[in-house]
DNA sequence: TTTTGAGTTGTTCGA
DNA sequence: GTCGAACAACTCAAA
């Protein structure tokens, strides 16, 4: 869908091949006579170092190439502390980094240089399986970078100004959804600041959306100036954390058949949306990570596989983050509640009866939230097939992860 | 140069 | 029922 709308958009036919880049550009180069060679940067240690060795092999053939930044204000070696070192902190980085980014003057220019010609390549990639459980994703999702420009546009005027608040309520669906855009290149976080900008609007709703921007531009710094974020702990007393290792608790999360109502919910938002809410995100990870006791990338490589939005250097910082693990990461004491969250942040049970409508007869007390409080109606689902008892006890649970997390202490 | 105060997202416990 | 403290340790930036 995606590559449909770009060449819709500049009159062209797409070549789209897999395998090894350098291999399969040299292929195209020569065959059509290509004389310039043209990306966005990225950003992940074996991106750069695969990309350096193709610009130089190139250069080399007297091929013009050249490399831009569409995918983040500011290169991650352009931001540092007055010690020369990467923030570890994010307020102080987003405070200089935003800073440094407003010193910059852009001229954005159109494009002149894409232009079609006819070639016989076809594309060998199959996309999409044949199962077809991605198509309810059409009902969530407009791709391309008309799509993306006209919903962050219908969001500054409509909706950035109650973000502070609204963002955390998963029932109300007040986010931007502009992650998936990002995440493709459909739209520059360039563009989404400039029509803030144009917008004059100034308050704390919007402060915070931008430092949302700044969080993922902090992950970038980290996915930078660290060594393989999505799999190596930042601090590095976590190489030794006794995690848990349960293939079946893993897999009941992923199926969000934990009993715990909230966390099961928002599993099965990803099924129906490839999306999750970021407070959920929060919660899920939590209760996977503490309550679990399950390693963060496990968590990492789930989302990685299953979320539209996937982002090489969001995802693995936010789950570093809620493993405690990451810069100005979440101490460990702080294990998220799945009852007290969805009460605080779904107080209606909406939420979590958009997605498990069978809970709805617990609906007329509060024990829709926490359902093994009530053994009887519980038990009558179970027998149905219809819910499942909790996979763990939310008090031991806890109890279980401080006792874990004590070792990381100094 | 050294010191000091503050720092995304929470929960529980005891007064 | 409400409220503050405790739950570590460390980085950063201002003073």
């Amino acid at each position: 869908m995606h590559s449909k709308n770009l060449e819709q958009k500049f009159n062209v036919k797409l070549i789209i091949t897999d395998g090894e880049a350098k291999k399969n550009l040299s292929h195209l180069i020569e065959k059509y006579k290509i004389s310039s060679l043209i990306w966005n940067r990225l950003y992940s240690d074996q991106s750069i170092k695969r990309d350096t060795e193709i610009k130089s092999f190139f250069k080399n053939k007297n091929i013009h190439v050249e490399t831009f930044n569409s995918h983040l204000l500011n290169e991650p070696w352009e931001i540092q502390n007055n010690s020369g070192q990467f923030f570890k902190v994010f307020t102080p980085y987003w405070k200089t980094a935003f800073k440094v980014y407003l010193n910059k003057k852009f001229s954005y220019q159109k494009n002149s240089l894409i232009k079609s010609f006819k070639h016989n390549e076809k594309t060998k990639i199959d996309f999409l399986s044949n199962r077809s459980w991605y198509e309810k994703f059409n009902n969530y999702w407009s791709p391309g970078e008309d799509a993306a420009l006209k919903k962050i546009e219908t969001y500054i005027s409509s909706h950035i100004d109650k973000y502070d608040v609204n963002r955390n309520r998963p029932d109300f669906d007040q986010t931007s959804r502009i992650s998936p855009h990002l995440r493709f290149g459909e739209i520059s976080p360039r563009v989404i600041v400039e029509k803030i900008q144009n917008s004059k609007k100034s308050n704390n709703a919007v402060n915070t959306y931008l430092s949302e921007i700044g969080w993922r531009e902090f992950s970038y710094s980290l996915l930078y100036y660290s060594e393989d974020l999505s799999t190596k702990p930042i601090n590095p007393k976590f190489k030794k954390f006794p995690w848990r290792s349960s293939k079946k608790d893993f897999a009941l999360w992923t199926e969000g058949k934990t009993g715990i109502p909230l966390v099961d919910a928002a599993m099965s938002q990803i099924y129906e949306e490839g999306w999750m809410h970021n407070r959920l995100r929060m919660v899920v990870g939590s209760f996977l990570v503490k309550n679990l006791l399950l390693n963060w990338t496990l968590g990492e490589q789930y989302f990685q596989k299953s979320l539209l939005d996937y982002d090489e250097a969001s995802n693995a910082a936010g789950w570093q983050w809620i493993a405690g693990c990451g810069a100005d990461a979440s101490p460990y004491f702080r294990v998220f509640n799945p009852v007290l969250q969805s009460e605080k942040f779904d107080p209606q049970a909406q939420f979590i009866l958009k997605y498990i409508p069978q809970l709805k007869i617990f609906n007329s007390s509060k024990t829709v939230f926490e359902p093994y409080l009530d053994k009887k109606l519980l038990d009558s689902l179970v027998k149905e097939k219809k819910y499942v008892n909790p996979i763990v006890d939310l008090k031991e649970s806890r109890n279980r992860a401080l006792d874990a997390y004590q070792q990381t202490k100094s």
